[in-house]
DNA sequence: ACCTGAACACCGTTCAAGT
DNA sequence: ACCTGAACACCGTTCAAGT
């Protein structure tokens, strides 16, 4: 919700011609490429947050006129998925390896993912509610469904956990990752609200929130996925007879 | 993603002063209140969906100058957020039951959040995140944290075990909200991705998905959210000991 | 004091023109 | 064919001027 644009005045100064700086040159032809965009569109990413990632910044980054994009990607939505993609089989593609516990495996996707969300926190929403049907994202399902099935559920319960078990970890791995991507001054006042706020609140009107007073962290605490994690965890085992 | 600006021609012919059309009025003085304009906001966004929700149409729709807003509220953030809680508040403000059940006062209370983003999609991501330390904020929190407790938590592991529902209900929720609210064409391109992409990748390559491949569902598949929830109340029921 | 007009600094996207 | 320039239809926000 920060769509606040902030002065920025590289843009109009360098309009001006100051008599030292190189004269315009025209990019080559066929000096561009998809892969030369999604570099610079990931470095402009990386450096300036996602709602820097604009066709004038790619431009800039590539010395190319902002719109010579689009002779390459149909619009902004199809760069950004590709650029997703290219993301996840860096940090992920083809990387899990089956090991004799069910468990352990199911926790180590899990884990892969938060961890590959947090490291990309602009991109997480993106990442957890849409389907890019490519290889990376095929192995993940495979290998989380491989899983389940040696914990002992039937197919059909498989397809059921894995819808359940995916889509915790997505939600909460991505809700987790736009908190850290929330404006720094955000965030500190909204965690700073169960520091506060919620530990000053009355206790004759809210008798269980005065109990856990010095318990009580901020919703952006990262304990929360691991707890949850090993909750959907013993839930599968208890699911299929086993004891944890 | 979609950052698409659509033509939409009405705000500039309204600009040409057809013969017919009243004349220009200015607003009476006073005549604006936040109440009015959170109550014009909302029928903006329901009626055209958030990424239309602009000061050009809150304006147009109060028949009021589009910066007339800033009057009242200091940025958008501000604006969003007090539609937030006025939202919630008409949904679910000051209605949980304690009943002698604190497994189904879990379930009410997560079921409610869940249907309450459902019915407000746009604003989803942003409900789940922020913390709007309100009255019905309080309330929900109390009643959650009070049927943990009756389940026979330690108040430490209450604690503990709030975040990670909480967390779990809102993101769950926010995620399936999100996908609903993405363009028509985005999301029927994403679930058919699980009915064609997914069911007919080699079984050789895929083993694990070829046999599940009648079972499984899209990641917009709303048993999810059921699923997870109930799996949550397992582990919380094995965690103090009772049989489910 | 409250509302308005005009301006500023941005967006994504289209399309005719340059090379 | 590929890149560029200019234009279009928008944004949120600031601030001096009208009433």
């Amino acid at each position: 919700m920060d769509q606040t644009r902030k002065g920025q005045d590289e843009l109009s100064t360098s309009k001006a011609k100051s008599p030292t700086s190189a004269a315009k040159v025209r990019r080559p032809r066929d000096s561009l490429s998809r892969e030369l965009i999604i570099e610079a569109a990931e470095r402009v990413a990386h450096r300036d947050g996602l709602d820097r990632l604009t066709f004038q910044a790619i431009g800039k980054e590539l010395e190319a006129h902002p719109t010579s994009v689009y002779r390459h990607f149909r619009d902004k939505d199809e760069l950004v998925l590709e650029l997703i993609d290219t993301l996840r089989g860096r940090s992920y593609g083809g990387t899990f390896q089956e090991t004799d516990s069910w468990r352990d495996d199911l926790r180590t996707v899990s884990r892969v993912i938060h961890d590959h969300y947090l490291k990309y926190p602009e991109f997480a929403l993106e990442m957890a509610s849409r389907t890019t049907r490519r290889p990376t994202e095929f192995a993940t399902v495979e290998f989380a469904l491989g899983a389940l099935k040696r914990a002992g559920l039937s197919p059909a319960d498989a397809a059921v956990y894995l819808r359940a078990f995916g889509n915790m970890t997505r939600a909460m791995s991505a809700m987790e990752a736009s908190m850290h991507a929330l404006p720094q001054e955000t965030r500190r006042a909204d965690d700073l609200a169960w520091q506060v706020e919620y530990r000053s609140l009355p206790a004759e009107d809210y008798p269980h929130l005065a109990e856990v007073r010095d318990e009580l962290t901020s919703i952006s605490d990262p304990r929360a996925f691991d707890t949850a994690l090993e909750m959907m965890l013993d839930a599968i085992a208890l699911r299929v007879g086993q004891d944890t």
